[in-house]
DNA sequence: CCTGAAACCTGTCTGC
DNA sequence: TGCAGACAGGTTTCAG
């Protein structure tokens, strides 16, 4: 699930509680496994677990598709779902550990426990004293009101590449993965191979909106919940055009389209956003 | 700087 | 039914 809005979804619930689970917020973790000693970018999983026990995590944060975990003694706990990655709670009575997919489990002193849960192996879990090693790189936050329309277009300017693999890069902007790209071009009016570069200050002002309007109301619906994996939010029963290739455009009835753009599905109405000239 | 391809992985679905 | 192939919410690395 994780783009921003699905990873807001879950920094909120491990802060507040959630019909998932208790709140994360103020726990002290007892003990950590490790099963898939990969999912663990650094350090490594003996130093990992000994570090953590014992420590409380005193703040829950997101910052593009990274959860942060603050701990007592000021170090930083960042995890990144990636493709497939989710987070389960375990009430006590504890259940014969582990369950299928799961690749870390921390332990609670009251019995709970939350796994880091992945099928595909790709997500990655640190524990870093200073985060900028590991977040350093990363744009802007798109919902940060400081983000002015200005800057965007500026940013946009510099740029010849089209526009599916720009709002994709994390280095120009944090947290749109490739079903709110789609579905944000879509609601701006824009071609997914339209050049950076080539947009008008009144289309990057619509551009910027657009992103900030659908993953508002992508946050408003807990994420989308697609495939086999239900995380409780309902967002895909709204998508304009995101897997939708051959079914008639919500706006106009033409047939959505789909093309490979830079390896990746990319969904779009031919005649609500017109392709580039050439 | 930019693009495309491959790699990292497992699971599901479609079509023959 | 069985099996090959396409496809999947992400990122990194490497070749050209």
């Amino acid at each position: 699930m994780p783009e921003l809005p699905e990873v807001e979804t879950i920094a909120r619930w491990l802060r507040e509680g959630s019909p998932q689970g208790p709140a994360l917020l103020g726990r002290t973790c007892q003990r950590v496994e490790v099963l898939w000693p990969r999912t663990l970018a650094a350090p490594d999983p003996i130093t990992f677990a000994q570090r953590l026990s014992g420590q409380t995590i005193t703040t829950i944060g997101r910052r593009g598709k990274f959860l942060r975990w603050g701990l007592t003694d000021g170090a930083v706990i960042l995890l990144h779902l990636r493709m497939s990655g989710d987070l389960h709670w375990q009430p006590p009575p504890a259940p014969p550990s582990p369950q299928p997919h799961d690749r870390l489990v921390f332990h609670f002193a009251d019995g709970w426990r939350l796994a880091f849960n992945d099928p595909r192996k790709f997500g990655r879990v640190w524990l870093v004293e200073d985060e900028t090693d590991v977040l350093g790189a990363l744009g802007p936050e798109p919902l940060d009101p400081t983000l002015s329309a200005e800057d965007f277009y500026a940013r946009l300017q510099r740029s010849r590449t089209r526009l599916k693999p720009l709002l994709l890069d994390q280095r120009f902007l944090a947290g749109l993965g490739n079903i709110y790209t789609d579905e944000v071009l879509f609601h701006a009016g824009l071609h997914p191979l339209r050049p950076a570069h080539t947009l008008t200050r009144a289309e990057a002002e619509r551009l910027l909106s657009a992103i900030r309007q659908v993953l508002q109301d992508g946050i408003a619906h807990h994420g989308a919940s697609i495939d086999w994996v239900y995380r409780g939010g309902d967002f895909q029963n709204y998508f304009a055009v995101y897997r939708r290739a051959g079914q008639p455009c919500r706006r106009c009835g033409t047939p959505i389209q789909r093309l490979v753009i830079g390896q990746r599905g990319s969904h779009f109405c031919p005649h609500c956003q017109p392709p580039p000239e050439g």
